[in-house]
DNA sequence: GGTTGTGAAACACTTCACAGCC
DNA sequence: GGCTGTGAAGTGTTTCACAACC
């Protein structure tokens, strides 16, 4: 959902960037964590047929991706684990911590407050807030839970970067706002509403629903097709 | 993540179906949505330029997307709201109900539960099951959480076609082998694993650590690219 | 022998731009 | 005049298949 980047134009000098492919970007988390899953088993190298197995996806590919990072295999080899592990991690940015505002603090919000893959890699939680005065106050996963009020405040004293939005649909564009007028320019929204952003930040939207309507989709299909009544007044026609 | 469907073939003829592409199945629920409200709004009539809009996309995307299903449109004058709902309803199988199991019941599975838009479109809850007894028995959303022994049962007897996932990383394999093994050919997952399923099961992940991984490496490359010491013993070289 | 890295081909998706229709 | 529907062009992604290398 981010806006799709083609050709990304290096922002000072102009001339086209590096540029690692927006499909590739978002299986490097998989390889990463795959990897860390080998490097806990205490296995030292492995091949690109092993670890896109243990991917979910082809070994082409893996490569492909892989050789956008650079040439970090060993042919008749494979690839050192560890080293593989630095490299991905540098390149997606989690050598570096970023901080973390959940903003909305219902069940979902608790959740991602305590989910523990978010802490422990590169991702700290400075801040949860709720505009409800009956939750501001409760302590969860080690923190106290803020009013809204206090969103700027919380932003800037923490240098929070990416804000996770878990409120209602109705409130998460004003608060998106808020947050962009604040500084932070990424933007994780789980509320289901399609928000209105400037250009130069990213939203990336989770959406349960659509999740679910695309597997209704399939399913259908698998099925026999579309079924159903055509509503009052209209015929049927297909193109 | 579903496994990716290249021209896909008709289970008993085996020719070439209809067809639509899975990155418009993909943006139908977000019309749909988009479609609701204005029909909320008591809107009878919609251009291509104000849906889009609504919907986050471009206008020649969003036509080339309906003019999947059907010529729905009137040229001059725009898509009649109701009839658009209707027909993007049956093609994405929402005319029918689906039957929906939830999987672990932390804050997460709760959470799920609790989510209002599930219910209302075409999804109907019928279990929550999790393995830890002190669980079991609670009421949620008007449902009693059962024990994960009954997984087979209740997914018979209730006619479970979609299986959610909310468990543990290490619980979610096994669980999805059972429910697949029950006769369930959709899974949306959530915990933080590749599932491997047999052909014929479509699986799809949501993944909060991957997101937020991917908006990382954005925010990282506004900020100037990757940075970081190499890990002790490698130099570092640039292909 | 085994495995990576990569051009080239195949495929999928998006955008353009305008004919066709109301 | 305005807006849809769609071929054609452009762009991005996946897969193939093999040369290069250990």
């Amino acid at each position: 959902m981010s806006p799709r980047q083609t050709n990304p134009k290096d922002p000072v000098s102009g001339l086209p960037q590096k540029g690692i492919p927006e499909a590739t970007v978002a299986r490097l988390p998989v390889y990463l964590r795959a990897l860390h899953g080998l490097k806990d088993r205490g296995v030292a190298t492995v091949s690109s047929e092993e670890l896109a197995s243990a991917a979910g996806v082809n070994s082409a590919k893996l490569r492909k991706d892989l050789s956008h990072l650079g040439s970090y295999g060993t042919r008749g080899v494979g690839y050192e684990v560890e080293y593989l592990v630095y490299q991905i991690s540098r390149e997606l940015g989690l050598t570096q911590d970023w901080v973390v505002a959940i903003i909305g603090v219902g069940n979902l919000g608790r959740a991602l407050a305590g989910y523990g893959g978010f802490a422990s890699r590169g991702f700290r939680v400075a801040g949860l807030l709720d505009a409800d005065s009956s939750i501001v106050g409760q302590h969860i996963s080690g923190l106290t839970v803020e009013h809204t009020d206090q969103l700027e405040t919380i932003i800037k004293d923490h240098g929070v970067s990416i804000a996770v939005i878990a409120t209602p649909a109705a409130a998460a564009q004003p608060l998106c706002d808020r947050v962009v007028a604040a500084g932070v320019t990424s933007v994780l929204n789980f509320a289901p509403v399609v928000l209105n952003v400037p250009e130069g930040v990213d939203v990336r939207k989770v959406d349960l629903s659509i999740e679910l309507q695309i597997l209704a989709f399939h399913e259908q299909r698998k099925a026999g097709g579309p079924v159903g009544e055509l509503p009052n007044g209209y015929i049927e026609v297909h193109q």
